[in-house]
DNA sequence: TTGTAGGCGTTATCAC
DNA sequence: GTGATAACGCCTACAA
């Protein structure tokens, strides 16, 4: 590969002002310590503008030792709902100088991505989606590490509040007065889900209406998973009437199966995701959800990132976002008369 | 932010062994030109692995003057057509030891993000999506260059057979016993969107089928536009049998606005999109569409940036990559007694 | 076969 | 105020 270009050095720049290359370092890199004459500063700042000087992030990097940049390590960037988080970290990282260094986690190397990423002494790691117990701890313990949408007693945390999605989901329905309630979702490690699940369970409970097992769907967190999930659903005898998914992916396999089997989404059975994914809104009728905040998750991790900054080890606080219910097109009042045998 | 974590360097893997720093840079980095006694080399490697020892890869970079690094810039991550090409960048660059850095263009700030990868000593950068025309040429020239879906006579490219998309659109439209065929697409800059029509419109007109010019829609390649323009053409006296969109997204509009419209695709109109992203499987009907090698885009431009390794500043050679067409659920043959007035 | 020395481009600490 | 000088961690001639 042809090697990076002859940039101008500093120390060319010193040559044409006529100083010495500290001096260039000193004035360009605005050191509070450095009281130049304004004469000289002047000639050094032309000089540099007249070369295009830009200091070499990597030989500053190697002093500094501190990289200005930033991991974040997902799963899938396919997947829309880490696309938002990155992209969201993205922006701010780029406000404040940061550049943001890629790892997609296939299923097995996690590790190694996690390696590469440490090894370009990044200044901290944003994890999302990738169970942060599979990583090795003295990893990440040389790293600072912000983890969404995880518990962890050991590393920052960031996460939306998932017991408030459920629950929102639960008071939706039962404000438009369903009581066969159903839901769909992993039986997977994943926090968010589980307590998306938990959310929900807790307040249709506490509601007095009943939780059949029937209606509790066991299904991956993707389109697949939602849509046989929910054809077994449409194939009870006595079909719910509404039906709360872990996420909006899976809530899109779901409406598929209903568009499928003819059911009238919104009025034979009210269908809520959860996540609020942009692809929500391209299916008809378009899909409730409960909305996320994804990008702000992103951002907000980054600015974690930054201010654990000076304060070296600051005891991880967890932090919650609000959710927030968007209602379209696929949920509505139970039918008079419910469909299903 | 706290500073990258004390790791071990060369220098105390070299003072463990017994041997000179040199030896175990000579070593470890497995060169050839190194012939170490077989005890001494085993010495070092052993001290290496103890010591949990990683090379610095800032350090490297820095007299190597090769970050092993690749920028790639796009418009937004949200868009699942960069999600895919940068999925499948990312996919090569970590197989060969490379780090991506991302840069997410909004509208206005191009050029500092193309800096910001320029200063951190990228060995070069992928960019798709962004007007390459509307960077700054000095910039671009000293970094290795691919350009994705974008012709230019000044770096590598790299695309998809737009042409052949459009024609194959054509061709199967025709083939399906259309001849009211309509287009949607924006008046944009884009290359490939130009070409996806222009191929289109070619062997619509060599099959001797009609232009109509209220066939030919122009919106925006989103969903919004795909909408909107597909309103225009339902409200048409005598409506089109089948349109191709210039764009998955767009076509993803269309289809919301038929359904809307009570329109049955496939049957009453023919929709075809192009791109073939995911989501068009999640609508109903699936939406038929011309498959485009996003991923691969990414995972070539990779390699090929690496082998403008070592045959610095090679001729650009353009490639293009094939397309195909994928039959689904919202292209059929034209309805006996076409809809509309 | 192995060690010494110099340098990659910065920043930072000192004497001057 | 200003300019040597020494790191930062690594690689690579060139000596030994």
């Amino acid at each position: 590969m042809r090697i990076t270009s002859a940039r101008v050095t500093a120390s060319e720049v010193a040559r044409k002002a006529g100083v010495s290359q500290a001096a260039v370092s000193l004035v360009l890199s605005r050191n509070p310590k450095a009281r130049f004459a304004e004469e000289t500063r002047a000639r050094i700042i032309q000089a540099a503008a007249e070369l295009g000087y830009r200091p070499n992030l990597v030989a500053r990097a190697l002093v500094n030792r501190r990289s200005f940049a930033l991991g974040v390590l997902v799963p899938a960037l396919g997947d829309p709902v880490y696309a938002a988080i990155v992209s969201g970290a993205k922006r701010v990282a780029s406000e404040t100088g940061y550049a943001l260094l890629l790892a997609e986690a296939t299923a097995d190397d996690h590790v190694a991505q996690l390696r590469a990423l440490a090894d370009r002494q990044i200044d901290g790691v944003i994890i999302a989606g990738v169970i942060a117990a599979s990583l090795p701890a003295e990893e990440l313990a040389a790293l600072n590490v912000v983890i969404i949408n995880q518990p962890s007693n050991q590393f920052s945390t960031l996460a939306e509040d998932s017991i408030r999605a459920g629950a929102t989901a639960a008071e939706h329905f039962l404000g438009l007065g369903h009581s066969r309630l159903a839901f769909i979702g992993p039986a997977s490690a994943s926090h968010v889900f589980r307590h998306r699940e938990r959310g929900y369970a807790q307040v249709v409970r506490a509601s007095g209406v009943e939780l059949r097992s029937d209606y509790w769907q066991r299904a991956d967190a993707n389109v697949a998973g939602g849509f046989s999930a929910m054809r077994t659903l449409l194939a009870l005898h006595e079909r719910p009437t509404a039906v709360f998914c872990a996420n909006d992916l899976s809530a899109l396999g779901a409406h598929k199966a209903c568009t499928a089997a003819g059911v009238q989404l919104g009025h034979d059975i009210s269908l809520l995701g959860c996540d609020d994914i942009e692809i929500g809104t391209l299916v008809t009728p378009e899909l409730s959800t409960i909305h996320t905040p994804l990008g702000e998750l992103g951002a907000r991790a980054v600015r974690d990132l930054l201010s654990q900054a000076d304060i070296p080890r600051v005891v991880p606080a967890a932090k919650t976002l609000p959710v927030k219910l968007v209602i379209r097109g696929t949920t509505g009042r139970p039918a008079v008369s419910p469909p299903g045998a």
